[in-house]
DNA sequence: TCAATCCGTATC
DNA sequence: ATACGGATTGAC
């Protein structure tokens, strides 16, 4: 039947085409069908297609390779899911092409990793698999392996052993147990530590590991710890944005050719083909850094649960904080908490002082006008005088303000959808940024106020003024293009932003958080739990209370972000974090849909879907030239929501009517 | 009656 | 996307 097809083809295209296709193909004897899965972005598409195996690309087209087939008249590139005996396609079948490489990139692991990706996203396995497969090169596969060599395997559980459950983590890794857990990591620069001597017992047990790591900064951190566990930088590869493509295609191939077990890098890391993989680790889960911004918007940390779970393998999700998402991993007893006794944190961290920014400024004229409170003045002082750095963390600039009560300043949110609210320019009436309602009669729930007024965004203090403040100290910034990794033991004023702060020898002796309602009044869901991410990154760079280690905070007392920061307990942070989310309906307590595009788009493709009945449709709000609608469901209506979505889009890009709707899931930054 | 064009559908 | 088939339209 297939025959028939070629021969067709070679009749009415003539004695001139004939020539050019000298050889009449036929099929390879045995396994002669290779189902592919074709590059294409198009929902409809995203399905497998069987070709024949030409019998002279018998022995090329292997199970992962990257081949070339025509689709709908043109060539398209594909990978190879397998290779079978027959098709269940009616029709008949068309030839693969030709082959670009035997080498099998596309391991039947991640295959069905993408196929779950995609699914949960309502994405493509096509979009999933330009993450996961960096492009090919040619000279980097000529290229012969390295010879791999057993790392010098010398574990030191020490450090896990200041958790109460971090011995038994360890042990269930060492037993290739594949323990799932939630780690809040101690302050101190050990962490990267901690989570090598994970790795090491991995490897140990025979088995490969990943760590995810948010930037090229941690990546680093976590590279060096490594060789030092390993005993030598050849057991494991570093994979981030800057080694550029043809390294990055070459140590992908050291992972997928099993010359090396452990992997360590940013979000697509997360996809490794790692053999026989033992652990994940992801690092600092809350940043948003891990949340990939084009389709199919996955999240690492997702990514990394659906992979532990698909494969039984270990995952440990971790950070200084601990995000409502990690916690509710902890909350359905799918994981397990992994934190320090109270004492323990005690002796680690440094001691935490609030300070109201009404409170009295520093009498100090310089002080006074970079405003800072006197209680930073003096920590800080002292600091310099005993001969050690001091940490500033300002925001950067930026963001975009939400209201708040102005009584007592909790945010104000909306009463029919919980979302934030916002004035936008020329208009009177406060409106929900999610549901487009407008806010009249609006009542704060903590205080029964009813006024609101725009959070102000406190403009970051210049290193200048901060440095008129302390004479004598020289002060350095650290963010933006210039960003110091380390800097020495000395009485040095370090003004960092979030993200940049580098590390001290020996620790800063203080660390002031300036600006905090800036951090805390973001417009953003998450503005709570990313205030605490970024606080306790830099409070963790302090020295140990113990060794006069101070935090100053200027924020009030009885925010709960700052309560958290002082008693240094991320654990009851996110426990807080997840009950108001379940309390608000926001996730992970449920799967939200984001649907933007034209509003006409979004209203048809809206009631084109076939939705759960749980569904509520949230909107619309105007974004731009552009209109956004929310879906929310319940957690458990997630797949059924995301298959109603991808049907829809399949619909469409089959029909190609309408204009383009971007469809995500859980989206980090919904406001 | 036939060609040109439009629309809908499948793409292996 | 793009290619194809069947329906539809319009000119002779």
């Amino acid at each position: 039947m297939t025959q028939q097809g070629d021969e067709q083809l070679a009749l009415l295209a003539g004695p001139k085409a004939r020539k050019s296709r000298a050889r009449v193909r036929e099929p390879a004897a045995v396994a002669p069908v290779a189902r592919v899965v074709v590059d294409i972005p198009l929902a409809h598409l995203d399905r497998p297609f069987d070709y024949l195996v030409p019998a002279h690309l018998d022995d090329a087209v292997v199970a992962g390779c990257r081949v070339r087939v025509r689709l709908a008249g043109r060539l398209v590139d594909a990978f190879v899911l397998e290779r079978v005996a027959e098709t269940e396609h009616d029709g008949a079948l068309a030839y693969v092409e030709r082959v670009l490489s035997s080498e099998p990139v596309l391991t039947e692991e991640i295959a069905t990793l993408a196929r779950a990706v995609a699914d949960r996203q309502a994405g493509t396995m096509a979009d999933v698999l330009r993450l996961a497969i960096p492009p090919r090169h040619a000279a980097a596969e000529r290229q012969p392996d390295r010879t791999p060599r057993d790392p010098v395997i010398r574990p030191d559980a020490g450090l896990w052993e200041r958790y109460s459950t971090g011995p038994a983590f360890l042990d269930a890794v060492a037993r290739s147990d594949g323990p799932r857990a939630v780690w809040a990591a101690l302050p101190g620069p050990t962490w990267p530590t901690e989570i090598a001597t994970a790795v090491q017992m991995t490897l140990a047990a025979g088995r490969g590991a990943i760590v995810v790591v948010p930037d090229r900064r941690d990546a680093d951190s976590v590279d060096r710890a490594l060789t030092a566990a390993l005993g030598g930088a050849e057991h494991h590869v570093v994979l981030h944005a800057d080694i550029g493509p043809a390294e990055r295609y070459r140590r992908f191939l050291a992972v997928s050719r099993g010359s090396v077990r452990a992997v360590v890098g940013t979000r697509p890391a997360v996809f490794a083909p790692v053999a026989d993989l033992g652990l994940i680790v992801v690092w600092d889960d809350g940043d948003d850094s891990l949340a990939e911004p084009r389709a199919p918007y996955c999240h690492a940390r997702d990514v990394a649960v659906l992979r532990s779970h698909l494969t039984g393998a270990g995952l440990l999700v971790c950070g200084l904080t601990r995000t409502a998402e990690g916690h509710a991993l902890v909350s359905s007893g799918w994981a397990k908490s992994v934190a320090a006794s109270r004492a323990t944190v005690r002796q680690q961290a440094p001691v935490v002082e609030p300070t109201g920014d009404d409170a009295e400024l520093a009498r100090d004229p310089a002080a006074r006008s970079a405003r800072l409170p006197s209680l930073a003045w003096r920590r800080a002082r002292d600091a310099l005088e005993a001969g050690a750095p001091v940490l500033v963390q300002v925001p950067r600039r930026g963001y975009v303000p939400a209201l708040a009560c102005t009584r007592c300043r909790t945010r104000a949110t909306c009463p029919h959808c919980s979302g934030p609210l916002s004035l936008s320019s020329g208009h009177a009436i406060a409106v929900c940024r999610w549901c487009g309602r407008p806010a009249g009669g609006w009542r704060c729930t903590e205080c029964g106020g009813s006024h609101l007024r725009a959070s102000s965004v406190g403009a970051a203090r210049t290193a200048e003024e901060l440095g008129r403040a302390f004479p004598g100290a020289s002060v350095r910034t650290s963010g933006g293009d210039t960003v110091l990794a380390r800097v020495p033991a000395k009485p040095l004023v370090i003004v960092a932003t979030p993200g940049a702060e580098p590390v001290a020898d020996g620790g800063y002796g203080a660390v002031l958080l300036l600006d905090s309602w800036a951090l805390l009044a973001r417009a953003d869901l998450r503005a709570s739990e990313e205030t605490l991410r970024r606080w306790f990154a830099a409070a963790a760079l302090a020295r140990p209370g113990s060794a006069g280690g101070r935090v100053v905070v200027v924020a009030d007392r009885g925010v709960p972000a700052v309560q958290a920061l002082v008693r240094w307990d991320p654990v009851w942070a996110a426990e807080r974090e997840l009950a108001d989310r379940v309390a608000l309906g926001f996730p992970p307590a449920v799967r939200l849909a984001d649907l933007t595009g034209a509003a006409a788009d979004v209203t048809e493709f809206l009631g084109s879907l076939e939705l759960p009945t749980s569904a509520e449709t949230l909107g619309p709000v105007p974004i731009a030239e552009l209109e956004r609608m929310v879906i929310r469901v319940p957690r458990e209506d997630g797949p059924a929501l995301a298959a109603a979505l991808k049907s829809g889009l399949g619909g469409r890009s089959a029909r190609h009517d309408g204009g383009p709707v971007r469809v995500r899931l859980d989206p980090v930054d919904i406001i």
